[in-house]
DNA sequence: ATTAAATCAGACAAAAATATCTTATTATAT
DNA sequence: ATATAATAAGATATTTTTGTCTGATTTAAT
């Protein structure tokens, strides 16, 4: 299957996401998330863990407790979470997986596809999670 | 990992380059094209095979026999190879997996995402194997 | 005719990704 | 103090993807 981000990498954004679009709390735990976005508890707890452990989420232990946004939405951008997940290697790597490709001895699609990823990597960059806010709280209410 | 084509598809992207840059001779087999492109012999030929099924590839069976490209490269586009292999899926499900998401009740990147999944739809759509031939040529030397 | 070399089909194996379970630790509410 | 509910960490299980093996069939060269 032909994919852009790793399932670990979309719960990733969609838990972000959900974060950030929702202030009316502190803390939100894995089990509410879990529930809201439709993502095994576990799975979605493990996946914050590590954002905890790059900074971009913060964490509360105990009772009541739960996950926040360690940073202002405006400072996250999207490129940082996909960091974070899955790594950077997709914007770097040959696209045909061509094991010698560089920009110097380029596989043949090379200069095509640099352009696309590199437009879809300037566009995760540019973009910052609090211009999604609104978007997210709206699509959380229908579903 | 994030990742744009399954390892299938890379594969046998390359291997459709590869048919389509050679014209020395009428087949070629699945051990040549596995030794050339370092892809592992019996899973070329399984993705061969696939492609055989959809009218992209032919083959010729027994001694000397071999594979060879069922169409004019110029009408064979990258984006056939892409369905054929992995489908289209990644070009109309939702790229956050946000399980209600379609155009009336769009999930937050919905439509900056859609331009860019849009462009790189088009892109395979337009490009076609042959587009390519030389530049692979050049390539599949220098390895 | 026989042998060698190829595709084809299907079963099997290994690795990676996804998902679950279990236990420990922490903090709050009662 | 105790019970409850949360994160944290690590082991385990399942599923999907990737890769391998075996045998059947086909074709050409000898």
């Amino acid at each position: 299957m032909s994919v852009i981000f790793s399932k670990k990498c979309e719960y990733g954004l969609q838990a972000i996401l959900y974060l950030a679009s929702r202030n009316e709390k502190e803390y939100f735990s894995a089990r509410e998330i879990a529930r809201d976005l439709k993502i095994p508890k576990e799975f979605i707890s493990k996946i914050l863990q590590s954002l905890v452990n790059f900074g971009i989420v913060g964490s509360k232990k105990g009772k009541n407790g739960g996950f926040y946004l360690a940073k202002n939405p405006n400072k996250i951008r999207l490129i940082d979470v996909v960091e974070a997940i899955d790594g950077l290697d997709a914007f770097t790597t040959c696209i045909l997986g061509f094991p010698d490709c560089s920009s110097d001895v380029p596989c043949p699609v090379h200069s095509e596809w640099g352009k696309l990823r590199t437009m879809a990597f300037d566009m995760l960059s540019s973009e910052t999670i609090d211009q999604f806010t609104e978007k997210t709280l709206r699509k959380l209410n229908q579903l």
